[in-house]
DNA sequence: GCAGTAATTTACCTGACGGTAAATTACCTA
DNA sequence: TAGGTAATTTACCGTCAGGTAAATTACTGC
C-alpha cells in the first residue's frame, strides 16, 4: 500500500457537514472578510478540502451568500423588533444595540459578513449584501431622521453623515465585543449606556 | 520592426518618478488596503511596469512604509498640535477633527494606510503602524479618560471601548468625507459640530 | 455478500501576484 | 560622435487561490 488514499465518505451526513461547512465559512469570511478569506482555510477548519466545500456552496460567491442570508435575516428581524412602533424615543439607540446583541451572541463575527467592504463589485454577493444593509439603513434612517430634526438641521447631508455614524458606531462596538469574548450581552448594553453619557458630556453647550 | 521594444528612459528624472511612485502608492493602499492593493495596478496609474516599483522601493511592505511614514508623521503632528495643554476642554474632540481634516486634505484616502487591517502580522509594517498609531492611541487616552472620570465611571474597560468609538468615529468621517469629494475641511468640521450636538439629544437624562 | 449510491479526495488547469535577472533604450558628456 | 550611465521594460520563476473532472472509498438495502 504505497499510496493509502484517503478519499471516500467519512460517514458525515449531508445535513451535518453542510452546517459545519457554513458556519465555518461564516466565522472566516466575519473575521478575515470576503477577499482575503481563503476556501481551503475555510475547509480545513471543519479537516476536509476545498473541493468538497465547491461540491455543497458551488463558488465562492454562491457561498458566501448561503452565510449571508441567515445572518441578514437573524439581524433584521432583531433590529426591526427593537424598533417598535415609536422610532425616536431618546431609548431606542441602546434598545437597538441590546437587540443585535442578543442576536449576535455565540456568532459574534457573522456581524461583519454582512458590512464586507471587500466584497467583488457587481456580483450577486455584493448585491444581497447592499440590500441587507439598505433594509437596515432605512430602519436606522427614520431614527436619525428625527433626532436631527429636533435639532433644526434639514441639510440632507448632515442626515446621511450621521446614518454612516451610527452605523459604524454599532461595528464598532461590536469588534470591541468580539476581542472581549468573557462580556455578556446585557453587560455590553450597560457599557454602551455609560459611553453614550460620557459621549454627551463632550459635547458643549447641551441646551 | 516586428518587436518595437518599450524598453529605455523616458527621461522622467528619479526624484519625479519616485515621488509619482509614491503618491500612487499611497492612494491605492488607502482605497484598496495593503492586501488588496497590487502593484501592478499601482505602477499602472503612473504608467509604468511593476518591476521599476521594486527597483525603486523594494519589496511590497517596504514601499507600504515609504507610504506610512510621512503620513503618520503629518498626522501625529497635526493632532498633537490640536489636542494643546488641556487635553479635557470640552471643545478639544471638534479641534482634533478640524486638524485632522486640514492634515489630510488633498490626500484623504492616506488615512487608511494608518489604520491598515490587512497588514501581514510580525512584519515590519505591521509593527510601524502599530508604533504610530499607539502614539495616536495615547493621545485620545489622555482625552477619553478625564471625559469618562467626569461621569464617574472608573472602569478601564469603559475606557478603552471608548478609545475604540472615537478612533472608529474618526475613521468613519474621514470615510465619509472621501465619498463627498466636494466638502470643504471647514464645512466638514462644521457639520461634526452639528452631529455632535444632534447626539446629545439620544442620550436621555443629561444632567 | 453484493450492487448502488453518497461522501470525499487526488490531480489538474488557469490566472494573478510578488519578486528577480537580464536586456533595452534614451540621455549626457567628453 | 562615441561611450557611459540612468531609466525602464521583457521574460521568467514560484506560489497560492479559485475551480473542475475523475477517481476512490465507505455506507446501505436487498
Amino acid at each position: 500500500m504505497a499510496t493509502p488514499s484517503k478519499a471516500g465518505t467519512k460517514g458525515v451526513p449531508r445535513e451535518v457537514r453542510r452546517q459545519q461547512l457554513l458556519e465555518a465559512a461564516t466565522a472566516e469570511f466575519g473575521t478575515r472578510g470576503y477577499a482575503a478569506a481563503s476556501l481551503p482555510a475555510i475547509a480545513a477548519r471543519v479537516g476536509v478540502t476545498k473541493t468538497l466545500l465547491h461540491q455543497y456552496f458551488g463558488t465562492k460567491e454562491d457561498l458566501y451568500v448561503a452565510c449571508l442570508v441567515p445572518v441578514g435575516d437573524t439581524l433584521l428581524a432583531a433590529i426591526r423588533s427593537a424598533m417598535g412602533p415609536d422610532a425616536a424615543a431618546p431609548h431606542t439607540p441602546l434598545r437597538v444595540l441590546d437587540g443585535i446583541f442578543a442576536a449576535l451572541e455565540g456568532r459574534r463575527e457573522s456581524w461583519f459578513v454582512l458590512y464586507d467592504p471587500s466584497l467583488p463589485p457587481g456580483g450577486e454577493a455584493a448585491g444581497r449584501a447592499a440590500e441587507y444593509r439598505s433594509a437596515i439603513d432605512r430602519l436606522a434612517a427614520g431614527g436619525t431622521a428625527d433626532v436631527l430634526r429636533a435639532t433644526g438641521s434639514a441639510d440632507p447631508l448632515d442626515a446621511d453623515a450621521l446614518n454612516h455614524v451610527w452605523q459604524d458606531l454599532v461595528a464598532t462596538l461590536v469588534r470591541w465585543w468580539v476581542k472581549h469574548p468573557e462580556q455578556t450581552p446585557q453587560a455590553m448594553t450597560e457599557r454602551c449606556s455609560r459611553l453614550f453619557a460620557a459621549a454627551a458630556l463632550l459635547v458643549p453647550g447641551t441646551p
